[in-house]
RNA sequence: CGGGGCGUAGCGCAGUCUGGUAGCGCAUCUGCUUUGGGAGCAGAGGGUCGGGGGUUCGAAUCCCUCCGCCCCGACCA
């Protein structure tokens, strides 16, 4: 048990003026943490006990299917040269040299010094598989460290590695993961959803990221709130309705003297959108540094998604082409760009234009646009390819139902390796034939202040604000600081004073993490730091004692109920049973 | 790295335009009164005005320069 009286516990009362999102006043307020610098933070004693928390949830799941590890942050050059990605993480990594000029970095992952120790070590099939994993603080020299916890230069991460003789033992180790991290972060108290990510740079086979939905985050995904669909919106699909078609014609030029955008067309013309055809001008420097000219067509309603379309072109960087390229390319200016006669390295189709007919696009011609085009018949695309940004509220690619769309904070991340650091770093095993076969490897990683940032994310926001513009969250029991407080409103009360040490003693003895607040304060003061250090459940020791009743109080749930002295033990008790349920 | 903003007491801010030797609220400390949602009264302490240089009789204020922090963008296994 813990005194409030005893402990370090600084709240403030309003909130630093550089904290912009919800997690990061509170964290601050509440006397979590400490900024130190950019992206540096220090633990005080809440921000510690519930990152411990959070830490032993991780490692019991975690032991539960792998080795706890704790590898060394500090790496020699020569094994991320030996990966190739000494080079390859240029800015991100922190690089620094010792006294004899030799070059160190901190680690920002472990896949190189994992894979080191299984090159050295691992000789046969029948050590296989290996699931080895650590819980460490990571570096990286991120170029803009952002709200609070969220972006940071310094975390601690759960990070692991599978090695596994074939593709369906890496499959095995992967389900794995992805069960152990669905127990985390439910336990953790967190509304997830499981995305298929972009395999990206790393090549590998497949990616999950585990995502919490949250204005403060940096991605943006779609989800479907029926069935199990979930995807970044660089991936993510959409089953459009069936457009019934503008009628037949032939192609001919309108008159659209100062009509350039899809509105003023569309009002102009008393056309909707969808019958709109536009134009996205675009250049793109691929990876071997030739540049090469887009155009990309799609319907008027939609929004173009620039991941979509540079993987769709091979990747690279995209940029807008500029008013001379535009008029190089189309012979007109923008505003009445269209497919008819243009000149482009690349003329793509979105997806969803696919089978279309008969729409408005501009003529490629200033002061007209077309009507009656239709995709393949009047221009030939060198590409059809999905470019388009979904939107709220479209059907499910799998079921129909409406997506969900919006930001979205990444909490963990499992993804399938393949050969990459086996390969590059040398590790092989001799298989059941004698034959030297290189294991095959998965990396998977938690990232701990993420999980404790996308709790009160996702509490505040499930409150909103009060009437006075205030915001507010409780911690899920689970990785609270604390469970519950014993509050003696009035310490200078001794029968208050001693019923609650006896409360506060009893809920102790029965395995809640409790905290006595016995200072000296005002009420009011107790209960606003309590609210503030988010402990979900909260005993007031005051007037009805007299009673021999007290107050107790659950802001998960907003309810307040008296109960007798000697059954607070048993009230939270069964509090939490049906909480966990 | 591009754009924007900020830096004055622990926190929130005023003062900067128009130069005259630093102020408000909260917090802190002492005393008394209070004690169920950030109490009241009385008193007290606390400042390299981000650093350096310059202009000036005089700089928080004007000029130069460096540093730091925040936001948008770019970037992000």
């Amino acid at each position: 048990m813990h005194r409030w009286s005893q402990l370090f516990i600084p709240t403030l009362r309003e909130a630093p003026a550089d904290a912009e999102v919800a997690s990061h006043k509170l964290l601050l307020r509440a006397g979590y943490v400490r900024q130190l610098g950019a992206g540096i933070y220090s633990y005080l004693l809440l921000g510690n006990r519930s990152i411990n928390k959070i830490v032993a949830i991780v490692r019991e799941e975690m032991d539960a299917i792998g080795q706890e590890f704790l590898l060394p942050a500090l790496n020699p050059r020569e094994i991320w040269e030996a990966s190739g990605r000494w080079s390859v993480m240029g800015e991100n990594m922190f690089r620094l040299k010792d006294r004899k000029g030799a070059d160190l970095c901190l680690g920002m992952t472990h896949e190189e010094v994992m894979t080191d120790i299984a090159r050295k070590e691992l000789r046969s099939y029948k050590q296989l598989p290996q699931i080895w994993y650590q819980i460490q603080t990571k570096f990286r020299d991120e170029p803009r460290p952002k709200a609070g916890l969220l972006r940071v230069r310094q975390f601690i991460m759960k990070d692991s590695y599978s090695f596994d003789i074939d593709a369906a033992g890496l499959d095995v180790s992967y389900d794995k993961h992805d069960r152990a991290y669905r127990n985390i972060f439910s336990r953790c108290g967190l509304d997830f959803v499981a995305v298929e990510a972009d395999s990206g740079a790393m090549g590998g086979s497949a990616s999950q990221e585990f995502m919490v939905y949250t204005e403060a985050g940096e991605d943006l995904i779609a989800s479907c709130p029926n069935c199990h669909y979930a995807a970044n919106l660089e991936k993510a699909t959409s089953a459009l309705a069936v457009v019934t078609e503008l009628e037949d014609g032939v192609v001919e030029e309108l008159s659209t003297p100062t009509q350039r955008t899809i509105d003023e067309v569309g009002a102009f013309l008393n056309v909707a959108p969808v019958y709109q055809m536009k134009t996205m001008a675009m250049v793109v420097t691929a990876p071997d540094g030739k540049s090469r000219t887009i155009v990309a067509f799609l319907r008027g309603d939609h929004m173009l998604n620039e991941a979509k379309l540079a993987t769709a072109v091979g990747g690279g960087e995209l940029r807008p082409m500029v008013a001379e390229e535009i008029l190089t390319a189309f012979g007109a200016p923008a505003g009445f760009l269209g497919p008819i006669g243009v000149k482009a390295d690349y003329v793509i189709l979105d997806a969803a234009l696919e089978g279309r007919k008969n729409l408005i696009t501009g003529a490629n011609k200033e002061g007209f646009h077309l009507r009656n085009v239709t995709p393949g018949k009047d221009f030939k695309p060198t590409l059809i390819a999905d470019v388009r940004n979904i939107n709220e509220g479209e059907p499910c690619p799998k079921c129909g139902t409406s997506l969900k769309l919006g930001k979205a904070v990444e909490i963990g991340h499992i993804f399938k390796l393949g050969y990459r650091y086996s390969e590059s770093m040398g590790a092989s095993v001799l298989d059941r034939e004698g034959k030297e076969v290189m294991p095959i490897m998965g990396c998977y990683g938690i990232g701990i202040e993420r999980i404790l940032t996308a709790a009160i994310e996702q509490s505040a926001a499930n409150r909103g604000v009060d009437a006075r513009g205030e915001i507010s969250y409780a911690m899920p029991p689970s990785i609270a600081p604390f469970e519950v407080v014993v509050t003696v409103t009035n310490v200078a009360d001794e029968t208050l004073r001693a019923a609650g040490e006896t409360v506060a003693q009893a809920l102790d003895k029965a395995g809640f993490d409790t905290i006595l607040d016995d200072r000296d304060e005002r009420a009011g003061v107790k209960f606003k730091d309590a609210d503030l250090a988010g402990i979900p459940f909260r005993i007031n020791i005051g007037k009805k004692l007299a009673e021999g009743k007290v107050e107790f109080v659950n802001r998960l749930t907003n309810e307040s109920v008296d109960v007798a002295v000697e059954e607070v033990t048993q009230a939270l008790t069964r509090v939490c049973e049906s909480a966990s349920k």
